[in-house]
DNA sequence: GCAAAAGTGTTATTCTTACACCCATGA
DNA sequence: TCATGGGTGTAAGAATAACACTTTTGC
């Protein structure tokens, strides 16, 4: 019999990473997951996503994905891999293109869960449907390696922040601390961050100067995807 | 009506890269396509690939194609991204999945072209079918910059071979000359190769050592998936 | 012996890291 | 004025790069 079961289905889904303070105010990495509730592995929870409409390009699947999840737009989108093993999905072949992305955490914190969506601890998720466990273990390696290269610790911030917000990021998500001078140094040498020439008021103590993505690339920013750059969604161009 | 051109498929191709001496004896940087017999895009050059079987794995599906276009066995895999533009198939809708390869110079000097499948200078190509001159650059891109800090490049050797022989594999790839002496101690001290005793006889100078690739991870070393190492299908796997 | 590649030694320079210290503000 | 994070200075150590020099072979 020929049925549309003959060829391999395809998925994309999207592994979201925000940073949200926990009850004692330190800000932890999450990704929000939603609960099955279909076989196979209904209430388990899973990554978002879902089948590749005919005409939908692969990151605006992940995009809509996101939205109609968080209600955010990415603030950074990237493809992190294709995982198509024939056992992953018992019953039927689904290949899964995965995205992974960064949303801003002044919005994130906005965002509640729902009975079908929920936002877990990044390194403390408990047992997910198909081979998402593995997919945010690659997708978490990806961010930590990432953010020691390149340039994405800002998708985590609004559109301005302090130099202590920006190595609050880096300290969360490599869990180990930062010199405040060096990485001051080492942000401005890079071209990475420009001064808004305004400042934070309003802490306790002195007012730290604001700072702005700097969306031009610099000498030391090609390190992104090469030739496919372009198909990299950053925070200017989804703003 | 309903038929399988509702669902997008999938297609699995792989850029092949090896080393082949040219007419003056130095080696270049070569890919294998294929020649496309049917519409879209008949008589032009494309990647080898094919549509995804059903109980196949992606990584092997990549591998088939490279033993059924060249012979060989990849020494090195890796997938590299998915394309899909609903626009980059005209007609049907196709996601590519497209892997990169290392296949070793001597064994691919004994492949020769046939009426459809010739070997090009990779810097070189003609116009290729689909968006495959993008894919064609990105791999390049990938290879270059992951050459840099991994360690790969013995893909392009045998299982033996001389640090001058893997040396010229740098130079001849990143195009630019490397110190004889900053290599030695470089490549030896990161534990990526190790001394087999024996030395190369013959040369017309003083015979050198003889190297084989040290597969033990070295501190120096998870520098690769990280937690998808396991799918990087490596020479001595696929010995 | 000579040419040429194999292999070793040495130094200048740059990058990284650690940490001391001053500055500006709210309480 | 004091506590605290913002911001600057500086020096030790490590990694990188440039290049001189010695060794070993075939011819």
């Amino acid at each position: 019999m020929t049925t549309l079961d003959d060829r391999p289905s395809i998925a994309v889904s999207t592994v979201i990473f925000t940073l949200q303070p926990n009850e004692s105010g330190e800000p932890e990495l999450r990704i929000p997951l939603v609960r099955r509730i279909r076989e196979p592995f209904a209430d388990l929870w899973a990554l978002p996503g879902g089948p590749l409409a005919q005409t939908e390009d692969l990151a605006d699947s992940a995009s809509r994905t996101l939205r109609e999840t968080t209600g955010l737009e990415p603030r950074y989108l990237e493809q992190l891999y294709a995982f198509g093993d024939p056992a992953r999905s018992p019953g039927e072949r689904v290949v899964s293109i995965v995205y992974w992305a960064l949303v801003g955490g002044d919005e994130a914190g906005q965002v509640f869960d729902s009975e079908n969506v929920a936002w877990f601890r990044a390194d403390d998720l408990p047992e997910l449907a198909f081979d998402h466990n593995l997919i945010v273990d690659y997708a978490l390696w990806r961010l930590r390696t990432k953010l020691e290269y390149s340039r994405i610790a800002h998708g985590f911030l609004g559109d301005t922040f302090t130099l202590a917000q920006l190595r609050e990021v880096y300290e969360v998500i490599l869990q180990r601390p930062i010199d405040p001078g060096n990485f001051r140094r080492t942000m401005e040498a890079s071209g990475t961050v420009v001064a808004t020439g305004e400042r934070l008021t309003g802490t306790p103590h002195r007012p730290p100067q604001l700072y702005r993505y700097n969306a031009e690339p610099t000498a030391s920013n090609e390190f992104d995807l090469g030739p496919l750059s372009h198909r990299v969604l950053t925070a200017k161009e989804s703003a």
